[in-house]
DNA sequence: ACCCAGGTGGCCC
DNA sequence: GGGCCACATGGG
């Protein structure tokens, strides 16, 4: 079922190129500043850290927390996030040194997760994140989007803890699935596509478009091949 | 003048 | 463990 919705929202708007960063630390820093904040507003943060040219980890860790406040101020809770970005920085800093990424085996990376989750401002959904944008492992993201296509597909989502939420959809895709590099591809590409998704109808039409979608599915989903 | 956005942590019960 | 609340800007 929810892999048939990915085959029709993949079939609605296509690839959408996640995440949209120039580098693997931009995503890191992103993934904070993008927490219950729009994407538009996400971006004048990360602009102005680019203008800066402190747009990665070990700038962030040097720079005095004023002087990040006024930069990412555009993203909202801008006190907070300067405050939490900055220690997450100086954390991995600390403990990894300047070049990690990219050269953490498996054992490391899931490690790591559960280092991330300590870290104050950290939660599942950014850990996650990380790990799947920036380390490529087969984890797949929740978020308020993820939980609403849920809801108005299946029913009540509210109930399911994120854990729960995060294994019937990795479950259900690894029934289909076997070949873990394009696991990755898929929870990638599927995140993606729910978040286009619900950008795309905002409000009340949300629910009414997934019911659409999903009776789309019921009509002619058997018709959608794999891609 | 509302409401919402690619959450998280703190506090209370 | 669950139910509220603060955190803050910018766009519709």
């Amino acid at each position: 079922m929810l892999y048939r919705l990915y085959q029709i929202l993949f079939k609605k708007f296509g690839k959408q190129y996640w995440w949209p960063a120039d580098s693997k630390e931009e995503i890191m820093l992103g993934a904070i500043l993008t927490q219950n904040t729009s994407w538009n507003n996400v971006e004048k943060a990360i602009k102005n850290l680019k203008v800066k040219n402190v747009c990665s980890i070990k700038a962030i860790a040097d720079m005095p927390v004023e002087e990040i406040e006024i930069l990412i101020k555009p993203s909202g809770f801008y006190r907070q996030k300067a405050k939490r970005l900055k220690n997450f920085c100086e954390y991995l800093i600390e403990n990894y040194g300047e070049n990690f990424i990219g050269k953490m085996n498996d054992k490391e990376i899931f490690e790591l997760r559960n280092e991330l989750l300590d870290i104050k401002g950290i939660g599942k959904e950014t850990a996650d994140s990380m790990l799947l944008y920036v380390f490529e492992k087969p984890v797949f993201v929740i978020d308020a989007y993820t939980r609403r296509i849920y809801n108005a597909a299946y029913g009540n989502a509210q109930e399911l803890r994120y854990d729960e939420l995060r294994e019937i959809f990795e479950n259900e895709i690894k029934n289909v699935c076997k070949n873990k590099a394009k696991l990755v591809k898929i929870y990638n590409e599927y995140h993606a596509l729910i978040v286009r998704f619900g950008k795309e109808y905002k409000g009340n039409d949300y629910e009414e478009e997934i019911k659409k979608v999903m009776l789309l599915y019921s009509n002619s989903g058997q018709k959608i091949r794999k891609h």
